[in-house]
DNA sequence: GATGAATGAGTATTCATTCAT
DNA sequence: CATGAATGAATACTCATTCAT
């Protein structure tokens, strides 16, 4: 477990590097000299450790998808109903203003990618599939729970999902079109309208 | 009359062939080779019609925008208030249903490139904000006549547009998220969370 | 005589576009396209009047040929012994004041292209010999008339003629290297060198 | 020591294929192929040691000059007055018969690439300006020794500076024109014309 | 592990030339 | 004569990948 320890620091460190170019080059203009550039490393080592490009793309959609889940974590921990809803929104929401400006971008960019590579098509699948997943847990244990009634928790984290993923696209292209803070409140009232709520709590959350 | 005989008609050629090419290989992966093949021309005819591959690019995107447009254009005629906005998105949302099949691959791919070509990016970013312009006076509008309220309009667009684009991106890369037929109805449940509504008329459209 | 007046025209009209586009592009570098396009002319009829590039080289060729050969006939017109080499001097080194400000540039790039251009190799060549075998006889006809001795007309006509086309090569590509109104004179002092010349008229001509 | 094992030698040898190639179909016509093929190379190789074909050309120029800059000190190494006047201009003319077949053509060529390539032009402006400035700082040691008195130092430099570029001129497109062994001793004839020599000394060096 | 030189296929773009009208 | 669309080969340059050291 300790053997080679520099291994997967390298292996980290590329991805990082692809990501930092690929956000303002996209993937096809992250070239392998660029990549090792960013990562301070010599172009030979880079296929040392990834045995190609797709490769790296591969890793750093699941370093990406990692950070969001510790996000998601952290932000869901000791909370229930409404609120885990309300939480699962703001911290998907908060990609935009996260440390890594780039994240965003190459989210998108990989996006674009899925459609081509079938590897990176199902692995990007599987991301998306697994955090609207999480959506749907949490909608049914809310509704369990009594916290509120949810028709169809499928359509209903579908529909929430897509808001997310939308404001995505559109902070990456047009950020001036989203008012500034709108974005979460708006997907929290958004999402309501696809809940009963029990009769006294009609205000949004925070 | 027969003064400039075709080359209108050779430009919409390859911008089509580029958008079937690009749905399947990205924009990158769309050589001219491949775009003249598929328009079934000769290679070099293609940039005697474009200089530059990015120009057939932003060619492809004035058509979809323009089909987009004329899509629209025939969704909202004679309609007012609810009406209208529920057009405005079953409209959007026939995307993926419409006859070109590769639109919606194309345009994530766009959005793709808008990122990293700055002159993309501004076509884009316009088309972008057209769309979003078109939902904010639809429901200004509305305000206006009566039939609902519209506390933030500026704020409400983005929600619901960020919505119908979000239904985008999933629907390219992971169409089985979303059950059949789901995606119009709940983005239109969704979109009256945003609105204050007369009385009795809460039932959703179409 | 009088048959197809504008072939003649056009062919010329074309021949002085090359000039025009090769002075600033050299002769690679100016495509059909360019030609036409400074000529006026559609692309498709460069190839109706000359059957290849390189014909419209020759016929520029020709043309900067007969305008230095009638520039000669003028300066020599009624001249005499050392006179005449004097003008044959000042005329060729007038080039570069010309009133076709790109002839030199064009000379310089015919030098270039006579290297690897067989055709054009054989008509530059015999270009040079022209003028410089109008040297030589000018040599010839001084001595024989007594005007001075030059004990050896090749080599003198070669050597004058070298500080020619040296200038030339100088003005074309660091023309501050060269004091205004330096080089006739100087090439004039250096003729006498090789020519025996009477007692008493040791004075620089013009 | 090994560390830059060959990066140096190799881009010598490129540049040299480039000469090489040059000198039979000119820059243009020189393709990036071919001179890869001149040097032994794969075609990859060439642009991961030059990032561009012009930057081969500006080495190509460095080394021409370097060779000659050689030449020359040899030439002039522990002579003065007249005869370092002589030795410059015999070492000049000694271009066409040097060991480098193509190093002539190559001269011409390029003097028609710095019309068009402003980076060319300005490097082959210096090449210039460096070896007439040679030449006018011999002309000055040679007054200030009293080996002679040269009234315009500057202008007699460029003329005899012209007359040896002239010469390779010639030789590059008509050597026949050119009778055999006249050059060197018919420049150095014509250089004494632009000095004042002291009364018993007028035999031609070497 | 690490280096950087080497490879060779791939790409956008240019262009002389042809030709139907 | 004239037009401008069409052709297809050529070319500089890029790049993922390999490999000797």
């Amino acid at each position: 477990m300790v053997r080679t320890p520099n291994t997967h620091e390298r292996r980290k460190q590329i991805a990082l590097a692809l990501q930092q170019v690929m956000a303002k080059k996209g993937y096809d203009g992250a070239s392998i000299q660029d990549i090792a550039a960013a990562a301070g490393l010599a172009p030979g080592l880079v296929h040392y450790h990834y045995k190609t490009k797709q490769e790296i793309l591969l890793a750093l959609l699941d370093h990406l998808v990692e950070m969001q889940a510790d996000r998601l974590r952290l932000a869901l921990e000791g909370t229930t109903g409404l609120e885990s809803l309300d939480h699962f929104i703001n911290a998907h929401l908060a990609l935009g203003r996260s440390a890594d400006p780039g994240a965003l971008a190459c989210w998108i960019a990989l996006s674009g990618e899925a459609i081509r590579q079938p590897e990176v098509g199902e692995a990007f699948g599987q991301a998306l599939t697994a955090f609207r997943g999480q959506l749907v847990d949490l909608l049914k244990e809310g509704e369990a729970s009594g916290a509120f009634k949810c028709p169809d928790p499928e359509i209903a984290a579908s529909a929430v999902f897509a808001a997310i993923q939308g404001y995505y696209a559109i902070a990456a292209n047009a950020r001036v079109l989203i008012p500034k803070g709108s974005a979460a409140p708006a997907v929290r009232s958004m999402a309501r309208a696809l809940l009963v709520l029990p009769k006294r709590s009609s205000r949004s959350a925070r």
